[in-house]
DNA sequence: TGTCTTCATGACAGCGCTTGCAGGCTAGAA
DNA sequence: TTCTAGCCTGCAAGCGCTGTCATGAAGACA
């Protein structure tokens, strides 16, 4: 930056004004060192100027991987918008326990980044409470946190939706999978199971515990089992409804392997809308991962900009029912 | 940190040496500090450390987007291995035309990392120059940058490969389909097919400019024309060989939508080995997205330590290929 | 006992920027 | 012409750390 005043002719402290945009500099002198700035190429060191200002333009985000499709699309939703505010983005993925415990532990993201965006992470309360005295903005993505700024879908609502499609084709006996959770990373599961199992009750079927089953894992195996035991049930399942798009492309395969069809047997439905859905044909409920991640964003703006604000913002924002190709009605009774 | 110093009753200067694990404090002295800094949660602040010592503890990654299966897993790749090392991870996504040019124009990442991975992007000269004087360490994941430390897979050799296996099970005529590339973002595109009409060649077999197929847009239509076109050629191909398998599963929908089956009427082939592929039992070439991305840290890491190494390292990773059930012979002639 | 090491610790000068304050300059008013 | 009020601009004091140098205490050795 003294490179810069020295070129310009003028101090560093009018560099730094013109730089930020502060409205106290004359437009010749504005001109001047701008041109200087771009010949010299500079960037400005944040380090030293959030050592003044406190603030770091950055905005960290917590994510339980890196990996799946709404993981990706949420934090592609937010680079540009990030981008735009001018603020870095700086990501910390947190995959297994020994490294979560780390997190919360250290806190690196403290006096790190302005605020911290906690996507898709079911957090224990003591976490909870850490986080709380990080003394840091916090926003939730892809989660309710009561009391905190969130942006979310309703799981609830839309599960619910979902299982109503599948009781309005005429179906009966519909399962529920899920992805077994050791870590406690996810977040929506519980969510979606209450509005499936809400919808049931709504059309007064009575609940049964052998159509819910975990399916252990983030890939691998053990779709092949579940499978198994839902269709060796007594009654079998003429629909199954998944928590993740995911695990339904899971199913599909372990179902083709099995030689049944879909949807002529069984119908399967999904939740999220991944891009593949759309190519398998498979039934969802759509949610907008990308403007998840512009919201929450946007939020995060909101947050740091106001004082004196309302710090207790929730964004609900709304799912689809996307009716494709592996839902239809149940088989005829024989 | 003075704080901590306070009530560990020292100065500043053996709280600062006792938290960077120097050798030269007494067990005592440094049990206080150890005990007075946990109990008021002290976090360090990097940016006013990195102001004196130059060093940012952090490492940013330019991706062209992050969206793509590949990206996201040399992304989960790297993660660990950054905070293995220490090392926050630090994301500029540069999508468009114009956030390119404006990310190479003000270069956001100088003084801000300690080093810059350059990730699947494919550079011009005059962007390559700028890089250089960035006076940041370079290191190039998925590409390979001639003078410049770089870890990637041999395109051009896995894709004789995948060609030859084509040829081997009796096609003559190989469609090779890339994605229309306006943005010059793509990079293995053009060694993939160098690699594909080497095997052509290799086998005797003249080229035709007919087979080679520009596929337009990330994601979007295009494929049907696509396919229509190869399929009214006087002598259409009997096997397709894509670029991607983000490009495959839209072919195998398009070829399902018309009614052409897979691997009976063509064989399809794909490149990457994306988490879908072995769902849907794609034959393609698996490349070690993840891999590239811990090798790439490790290269960092290397770079950033030795003062006097050599800093022109290239790792190639091996790719395989990967049978499975969309490839066939074709079919006997009638 | 005196001198030389060795070791642990503290004092202090910055790192590159921001920001309150003072001062110089210009222009309009008296 | 002189005075006042704005505008711009520069000065200088830090922000929270690190690293060099100086200091003093304790041990080693003759």
């Amino acid at each position: 930056m003294a490179d810069v005043a020295h070129r310009a002719g003028v101090s560093v402290s009018t560099v730094s004004r013109t730089l930020r945009g502060l409205s106290t500099v004359s437009e010749t002198t504005r001109a001047r060192v701008e041109a200087a700035a771009r010949e010299l190429s500079f960037a400005i060191t944040r380090s030293a100027s959030s050592l003044v200002t406190g603030r770091t333009g950055r905005v960290a985000v917590l994510m339980p991987h890196l990996e799946s499709w709404f993981l990706s699309a949420t934090l592609s939703g937010m680079a540009p918008a990030l981008r735009d505010a001018g603020l870095e983005l700086l990501v910390y993925s947190v995959t297994d326990v020994q490294e979560r415990a780390d997190f919360f532990d250290r806190l690196p993201a403290r006096r790190n980044a302005d605020a911290l965006l906690v996507v898709s992470f079911a957090l224990s309360p003591a976490e909870r409470a850490r986080l709380d005295d990080l003394g840091m903005p916090l926003v939730f993505v892809s989660q309710h946190a009561p009391g905190r700024p969130s942006v979310y879908v309703d799981d609830e609502e839309a599960a619910l939706r979902g299982t109503r499609h599948l009781l309005n084709l005429g179906h009966r006996r519909i399962a529920f999978l899920q992805t077994a959770d050791e870590t406690g990373f996810a977040w929506s599961s519980k969510n979606r199971l209450a509005g499936h199992l809400r919808a049931l009750t709504e059309a007064g079927i009575e609940h049964d515990d052998d159509l819910i089953m975990s399916v252990p894992g983030w890939k691998g195996s053990g779709m092949a089992a579940a499978v198994g035991r839902l269709l060796s049930l007594q009654t079998p399942p003429t629909a199954l409804f998944t928590e993740t798009d995911d695990l339904a492309f899971r199913l599909l395969a372990a179902l083709r392997e099995a030689n049944i069809p879909v949807p002529g047997r069984v119908s399967v439905m999904g939740f999220d809308d991944h891009v593949m859905s759309a190519l398998m044909g498979l039934t969802t409920l759509a949610q907008p991962a990308a403007e998840l991640g512009r919201t929450a964003v946007r939020l995060t703006r909101s947050v740091l900009d106001d004082t004196d604000g309302d710090p207790q913002r929730h964004i609900i924002l709304p799912t689809e029912l996307v009716p494709r190709r592996t839902t239809a009605p149940p088989p005829v009774e024989r």
